[in-house]
DNA sequence: TCACACTATTATGTTAACAATTATGTCAAC
DNA sequence: GTTGACATAATTGTTAACATAATAGTGTGA
C-alpha cells in the first residue's frame, strides 16, 4: 500500500466513500428537480454515470428507498418516489413537529460564525432569486433548512431533516402547481433577523408560520 | 404459478417479504434487548438464522445500519450500534421535539377502538411488571410509544419513531447503569388518562414530562 | 385498422465462485 | 512468561455468469 503510514487510519476507503457519495448526488439531484417524481433511475445507466459497478449502485438504490427518495419496485427496478397528497401532509406536518424545534436549539446553539454564514446564505438566496437562476434558488431554499440542523448540532435531527427537506422538493414538484410559491426567501431573512436578535421563540414561530405559507400554496385537495 | 388469477396482484413476493421482516425481527431483538450493544451480527450466523442466502442478509444489513441500529465496519462486518452519551442527547431531543406533537395529534385522532387498545395494552405493561417479566416489560414500554405514532395516523412520523425508540433502547442498556428506571408505566398510564379526557394538551406536557424523566434517569455524565 | 398472441430483447434478481482483508493460533526468541 | 512474527483459518467484499421476469416489437387474424 502506497500510502504514508500515519495517514492510512484516517483514509477513508475510496469505496465507502463512493457509497454515501452516490446517494448525496442523487439527493441533490432530486432537491434541484433534475429528477422528477417518477424518473426510472435503471441500473445500467447509473453505472456508467458514476462509473462504478452494478453492486454499489444497487446498495445505493436500496439506501435512496429506505430514506423514502426512490421507490423500489420488485423486478421493475427504482423510480424517484412520487409521494401523494396524503403523504405530503404527512411530511409537513413532520416538519412543523420538528423544524420549530431546531429553529429554537439553532439560534441557543449558533456561534457569531454560524450567523454570519446565515446572512451570507441569505444573500445567495436572494442574487440567485433575482438573477432567475430557478434551480440554483431551489437548492439554497433547502439548503437554508439543513444550514439550521446543522447549527443545531443535532445529527439525528440532521439526518432526518435531510429525508424530509428532499422529500419535500419532490412534492412540490408534483403539488406545487404552476404558481410554484416555494421557499419565500423573505421568511428565511425574517428567521436570520432573529437569530441576530437571539430570539429563539421568534424563530420558532417564524418557522411554523414558514411551513405553514408553504403548505398551504401546495394543490393537496 | 398456482394462484387464482386475481390474487396474484395482491400478493406480495416473499422474497420482499422476508427483507423487512428481518429488520423488523432484528428490531425487535434490539427493543427487547436481546441483542446488546456492541453484538457481533455475522453474516453466516444469520443466514442460518432466518435461513436465507447471503445477499439477503447483506441487504438487511445495511437497511439497518441506514436506521443507525446497526454499524458497518469495513472488512470488519456488522454490530449492534453502541450509541455514544452525545448520541443519547440527541436521540432525546429529537423525541422531545417530535413525540408531545405525536400525543397531541394521537389525542386528537384516537377513535374509542383506539383509546381501548392503549387501555389494554397499559394493563399488559401492568402486569408484564408484576409478573417480573422484564424483557415483556421493556418491550411494552417501546411499543407504547409506537402504538402513539400509529394512532397519530402518520407514517412518516412513525417511520421516524420506530428507529429512534430502538435507538432509545440501546440507550438505555447503555447508559441506564442498574437501577434501569425504564419507562414507568405510571406515565404510560397518565397520558391514556389524557386521552380518555380527550385532552390533547395535557398529553403533550405528559409525554414531555415522561421523556425528560427517563433521559434524567441516564448516566450521561 | 385494431386487437391479440407470441417472440425477442432488455433489465432485474440470484447464485456461486473468487479475491482480499482480518482474526486466530502456533512457534520461536527474548 | 510474554512478546513478536508467521502461517492458517474464517469472514467479508467483489465480480461475473446465470435465471427470471417485464417490456417492446412483430406478425397474424379478425
Amino acid at each position: 500500500m502506497p500510502a504514508a503510514p500515519d495517514s492510512i487510519s484516517q483514509i477513508v476507503s475510496p469505496d465507502e466513500v463512493a457509497e454515501e457519495d452516490i446517494v448525496e448526488r442523487i439527493f441533490e439531484a432530486v432537491v434541484e428537480q433534475r429528477l422528477p417524481p417518477g424518473t426510472k433511475l435503471s441500473e445500467s445507466a447509473l453505472c456508467l454515470a458514476f462509473g462504478v459497478g452494478r453492486m454499489r449502485i444497487r446498495r445505493s438504490l436500496l439506501l435512496l428507498s429506505s430514506r423514502e427518495v426512490v421507490e423500489l419496485h420488485a423486478n421493475r427496478g427504482a423510480y424517484v418516489a412520487s409521494p401523494t397528497a396524503k403523504q405530503a401532509r404527512e411530511v409537513f406536518e413532520a416538519r412543523l413537529a420538528l423544524e420549530p424545534t431546531i429553529a429554537r436549539l439553532a439560534v441557543e446553539r449558533a456561534s457569531p460564525e454560524d450567523i454570519a454564514n446565515l446572512a451570507a446564505h441569505i444573500k445567495m438566496e436572494h442574487s440567485a432569486h433575482h438573477d432567475d437562476r430557478r434551480l440554483e434558488a431551489i437548492r439554497l431554499s433547502g439548503q437554508f433548512h439543513i444550514l439550521l440542523a446543522q447549527i443545531a448540532s443535532n445529527a439525528v435531527m440532521l439526518r432526518i431533516m435531510k429525508g424530509l427537506v428532499t422529500r419535500t422538493s419532490l412534492i412540490i414538484g408534483i403539488f406545487g402547481g404552476s404558481s410554484v410559491a416555494n421557499c419565500r426567501d423573505d421568511d428565511h431573512e425574517r428567521i436570520v433577523c432573529a437569530f441576530e436578535a437571539r430570539d429563539g421563540q421568534a424563530a420558532a414561530d417564524l418557522m411554523t408560520e414558514h411551513l405553514r405559507v408553504i403548505e398551504s400554496s401546495l394543490e393537496l385537495g
